[in-house]
DNA sequence: CATGAATGAGGATTCATTCAT
DNA sequence: AATGAATGAATCCTCATTCAT
């Protein structure tokens, strides 16, 4: 084919290959049709890529590339008396932020399938960078949750817990609407959840009476 | 091998697969792994499946029969007046629920493994049970939580975004023990989520002051 | 199943294998279809035949049987002198004998079938035996020549050759009415062949007139 | 093994194969026979034929194809008056016209025993095209019986059927021969099925006396 | 650099046959 | 005698990878 020079063609394969791989997975995406869609013969790709996994993992370094990157902007902020801040500033600022970690790591519908669905299970080098990706997220939030919790933004909490438990609760939810094959949202998403994780789902009438023994709700099954 | 009734050999092949598919994934066990597992020639497994995603799929349609089974026995249940329970008192009773649904999800940890990694991005029949599996998990905590609105006990929210989000933060919580390799603790994040879930991560103090007009908190790459 | 003498089973077999291989073919029958088809469990059939070829074998060999009985009851027989009989009865009289020699061969349609496609070409020893049934079947036509030609209804040939060419043309008139799925009307093809094969298919006018030098007739693609 | 132009290797697979199922027929011949008789990989068959059968099916159309361009090059030809022309110099000739479809037809003896042997009752696909082959044979064969009417060289017969049994006679024969395992004699072959068709088996004395009503001969079980 | 022809390891699957019950 | 559960040899086929051109 037409001469490229290295690193674009190596960029142009990413490309195609990440597409491939989101639509049919990796086990069903042979080479073959990686190299048909970059318009390359077979052999061209094992001069800028080891074996066909290496080509995955490169799509998922990237991807940990963009979060790690993430991680390394974070900087520490400075908070406001939270006594002076409602409920939904704070939590429309929140969402926002998830947004934007979202935006970062999930690129484009492509990473978002392949971080999410085709990677998961495949292999313990694939499993470990997916492992690294997710520390990673679940770090950057967990720093953020330490920073709000010390200026009094949240409440006394285990950070890493609540960090693994909130980056679930949107990745399941991006898995989920995957699944439907709905486009993502990921906006709605990103507000729903956070208003879910910060306020909570308890009513506020709960607790506000005389405390009683244990008149306890029952599990259903009880009777 | 030595005789075997129908059934007792079905169940017996069923564990061991799981096993084998827990460890190694669909891709990585071959059938003669299965069979070894088992103690049987290649052959006889194709006595009981018709090939071997269909030992596979039988794994994840015997959790979904265990999670159906659940959604038939949840009945609605009793609430006493939410001004007399305490908030602890709440998110216990919750969490003992979440906990025992895992339970009956998650039978065993191999199932956990299959169900959260080795089945995902499979394959379209693969991934339509898992959908299945999740919209019943999803529905299930959805009622409960639908219930407890009703009751007073769970504030105005969209039960199904909200189920969607909790379901997903404990199972990636899930997935992310199982790729540490510790044991997954059920107990201890059934609690952790639940607690999350319900009283939010926002601390007493925000908003209690005067509102102020929009000194609220800048993202952090705010610039 | 029920208890059957020996024999009887082994009929039963028989024929059921018979209609199975007819219509699948040898490899396309497998011996759990014989057994379905013979109601019995497939360890059965190994109670009464060595093997699944010794079945097809047995088949074949009956129809060799029925063959060489023929040949045995074959009499010569008194011949008139030929000048006193019209053409048109011998050629009634040939045709009825190879009608009773094709009713004897091919039993029913399903030999006809096992013989003339299923068998060929699957074996050296299923070979032998069709070899043996053809061989022996030109016997009987041979024979018959011969004394037809004793007695002056036959021009000079050579019987052999002449025999098997006449039993290949009916075979394979049959063979080809197989393919149609019309059903095989042997009657008609042993009318059709005997004329053929007795008067042949030159006009009575050639060579009637003056022997020409070479003026003969020339191949298609003349030069 | 060495690079080859596409066209060549699948031109040398092809004849090694057709070799090798002609020796041990569809069903005995592995892919890997095959392969090893064209000293090439297994996984190189696969570049140039979907599957094993697809490589059997090939040979068979190469046959196929040579019988239809037999009949397209078969043009009408001139014949002299009927009376003109002995019945030895017309048996010569039509004898030689058969020689040469039977040359164009069984190429060489592989082709031969594979249409005659190897494929018959094989499968759905091979039968269609062993009948196209048969179908176009008998056709060629008719038309030049229908020809040689209209010019008087034949008497009053049905073409169709007379074709039929003139190719199955022929065919019969050289199979016959096949299994004998001398090499088979085409040119033989063509001269006695020739004369035999034309002139058929009947003496010139039958019916050339006095008509008799019934002294007819009578068939031998005459009892 | 680019190619695609060649390769063979690897795996799923079938099915005739055995044999414990 | 009858059964059918168990078996594993045998085979086809895929596809990542190599390498001559």
């Amino acid at each position: 084919m037409s001469y490229m020079r290295s690193e674009a063609r190596q960029r142009q394969i990413l490309d195609c290959a990440k597409r491939v791989f989101a639509e049919r997975g990796f086990h069903a995406s042979s080479v073959g049709d990686i190299c048909a869609a970059a318009g390359i013969g077979r052999g061209t790709l094992y001069q800028y890529f080891r074996n066909k996994k290496a080509v995955f993992t490169a799509i998922l370094e990237e991807t940990l590339e963009r979060v790690r990157a993430l991680m390394e902007r974070q900087r520490t902020r400075q908070f406001p008396s939270p006594e002076r801040v409602s409920r939904a500033e704070v939590i429309d600022t929140s969402a926002r932020m998830l947004r934007e970690v979202l935006a970062v790591v999930f690129d484009d519908e492509h990473s978002l399938r392949i971080v999410l669905r085709e990677a998961v299970g495949l292999d313990v080098d694939v499993e470990r960078i997916l492992g690294q990706i997710d520390d990673t997220l679940i770090a950057i939030v967990e720093a953020e949750l330490a920073d709000a919790r010390a200026a009094g933004f949240v409440r006394e909490l285990d950070p890493r817990i609540a960090a693994t438990l909130i980056v679930g609760a949107v990745e399941k939810a991006a898995l989920t609407a995957l699944r439907s094959d709905e486009p993502v949202d990921l906006d709605r998403l990103a507000v729903e959840a956070t208003r879910l994780q910060m306020i909570g789902t308890l009513s506020e009438r709960v607790g506000r009476g005389r405390p009683a023994r244990s008149p306890q709700a029952r599990t259903r099954r009880s009777t």
